[in-house]
DNA sequence: GAATAGATTGTCT
DNA sequence: GACAATCTATTCT
């Protein structure tokens, strides 16, 4: 049985990615594809801030081709490359004008996980299969075609997991693979579940 | 399980 | 021409 799943509003986009992040923890992504309906929990992300944040694509303002999308209005997606072959998946947050995003780092397999083992290529039930940007992007089938695509009409959206009962328990750590970001590298602001096998990174306690 | 190295391509300087 | 918000295989323990 198919559960109704209402894609979430832009007014949940649009506040702080800060604000966001913590809350995007425990929902589902969903990817209405021609091939079959495919969703995982969002288990782990991080906040992006914009022009002051030297980890984010958009520091200084910079604005291009690629980071365009992030200084439009919020609920849309921002694709892009990392790597050479692994597309990476973030909704842009904030208000118009303001390039602030949260990155989505890993999802569980929730609905049409056989869809996500036949994209990954890999057996179904293996943290592998989604657990890192990269990879969570291939088994729900996103890639550049996403790029600006508005979250709230579909057919990738985020909406509330019906089957969740209790609220998840969400921890912070620092952000992952981010070097280069000076005195930014420390801040918490990497989201995750507490004890989620899908966690790409899990921190040691 | 942890650490290491190599792959690979769109974007920007 | 250099780099990157990563992935995978390989080689240890």
């Amino acid at each position: 049985m198919t559960p109704a799943l209402a894609p979430l509003q832009r007014s949940f986009y649009a506040r702080d990615s800060l604000v966001v992040a913590p809350e995007c923890i425990g929902k589902l992504l969903v990817h209405d594809a021609p091939e079959g309906l495919s969703a995982g929990r969002i288990v782990e992300c991080e906040a992006y801030r914009g022009p002051e944040d030297q980890a984010a694509h958009s520091h200084k303002g910079r604005r291009t081709a690629r980071t365009e999308v992030m200084f439009g209005p919020a609920g849309h997606a921002y694709m892009f490359l990392l790597y050479g072959s692994s597309w990476a998946l973030n909704f842009v947050t904030a208000e118009e004008g303001v390039p602030q995003v949260v990155l989505i780092r890993a999802v569980e397999p929730s609905l049409g996980e056989p869809i996500m083992s036949r994209r990954r290529e890999i057996p179904a039930g293996r943290r592998e299969i989604s657990n890192g940007p990269g990879k969570l992007c291939q088994a729900l089938g996103l890639d550049r075609r996403f790029y600006g695509a508005d979250l709230t009409v579909g057919p990738l959206y985020v909406a509330e997991d019906p089957a969740q009962k209790a609220p998840p328990i969400v921890a912070t750590s620092a952000r992952i693979n981010i070097p280069y970001a000076g005195a930014w590298v420390e801040k918490p602001w990497r989201f995750y579940e507490r004890g989620n096998r899908y966690v790409s990174v899990p921190p040691r306690n």
